[in-house]
DNA sequence: ATTATCTATAGATCTATAGATAATGC
DNA sequence: ATTATCTATAGATCTATAGATAATGC
């Protein structure tokens, strides 16, 4: 009984300073992109010597790809909650995943920008962001169109292209979490502070989501 | 006479050197990123020694600067031009400069992604930036509100923000660009060319932007 | 006489590793 | 005996500059 506990225990601390690492790690990486992190930042935002990281996981790039990994597969999983509840009415439904989406997106401001620089600027070593984007975007796609059809051919909806949708929704909800900074930069004094921007923004973008979707 | 054309000449010649760094150093900076960009990738661009950028440009930064200050003076001066005629009923004047202002995000796909990867990176360095975007876009919403209130007033629309309406506009066109490069490598094969994928979706935002307005 | 260009190199910064030392569990 | 941690430093890369040389215009 002692014995299990102490291994746990060990076991623990190992995983402490390695997820200690990993997430310096993200928040480093993801707000100052590949090239402009500093492996020696990352040690110090994780509260242990550089020689630590290489220890871990011995390379900046590899350290770069566990990060992209763990992150998008979280991704994945929320984005999979999405699937709204089959009973509501199409719009109804449709309307509950972009806002739910909406909820994602706002969790991570900094990931969209951070994928497209990275891809952008290294297409090579990103190969893993797009293989992940690339999973968790088919699925939903192809689900969508076959419930759009259907509800298209019962007269409920208009005939819409799926992809279209997809990509209103996510341009909407992304974007605007995405520039929000700017924002509040630019247009300073006169703009809601960051929560009540977001209920209204959400708002506004459902209601253009179900407007697309009516029958004239 | 003669030596006029000499003195253009040489001007000219200077000209071409400083404008060939610059416009290597835009393409570097666009798609690597500040911290990405290599002052020795950008000489070799350019087709001149590494010693030339540091001459005419002093820093890199003084250079990333006057890349910023181009490029963004451009995009002032095309913005600008989107104002469209004041003759057409408000809702094909706003679809009008809907699809203007997508015809711009194609043109420079790269750019939002660079501003915004720079903004989040760096925010000291990157005021130029925000400056910049400021004194563009807060002329366009006032302009736009006015119009949007009298229209509303006399029935032609429903109330709407402008701000709200601008973000849609922004975000989706800025985002459709942008993203591009994403899909096609995503959806390889069932996706049509860059050419086609522009036209519908311009088509699709406009019409996306036209039912916001219309009341009910 | 001034401006433009090149070569060579200093100096800074960053990643990565070697090798020593401490902690842990058998 | 193995795993974790530290110190010190090698080696690579990148920006910036010094100083020499060539071109240009008066």
């Amino acid at each position: 009984m002692l014995i299990k506990e102490k291994r746990e225990m060990k076991y623990e601390k190992k995983q402490n300073k390695e997820q200690d690492i990993l997430i310096a790690a993200e928040e480093e990486f993801l707000t100052k992109g590949y090239d402009g992190a500093r492996t020696t930042s990352i040690a110090q935002r994780a509260g242990v010597t550089h020689a630590m990281l290489h220890y871990y996981f011995r390379t900046k790039e590899q350290l770069f790809n566990r990060v992209v990994e763990q992150k998008f597969g979280m991704v994945a999983m929320t984005m999979a909650s999405v699937i709204a509840d089959l009973s509501l009415p199409i719009v109804e439904r449709i309307v509950h995943g972009a806002r739910a989406h909406f909820d994602i997106a706002a969790k991570d401001p900094k990931l969209p920008a951070f994928m497209i620089h990275e891809i952008l600027s290294n297409p090579e070593r990103s190969t893993m962001i797009r293989e992940k984007v690339k999973w968790i975007t088919l699925n939903v796609h192809q689900n969508l169109q076959a419930q759009l059809d259907m509800a298209a051919n019962r007269g409920e909806i208009r005939k819409i292209d799926a992809a279209e949708l997809l990509l209103d929704i996510i341009s909407l909800n992304v974007f605007s979490v995405l520039i929000y900074p700017f924002i509040s930069q630019i247009a300073d004094g006169f703009l809601p502070n960051y929560e009540d921007f977001k209920v209204k923004r959400k708002a506004e973008i459902a209601d253009t989501i179900r407007r697309k979707l009516l029958i004239q």
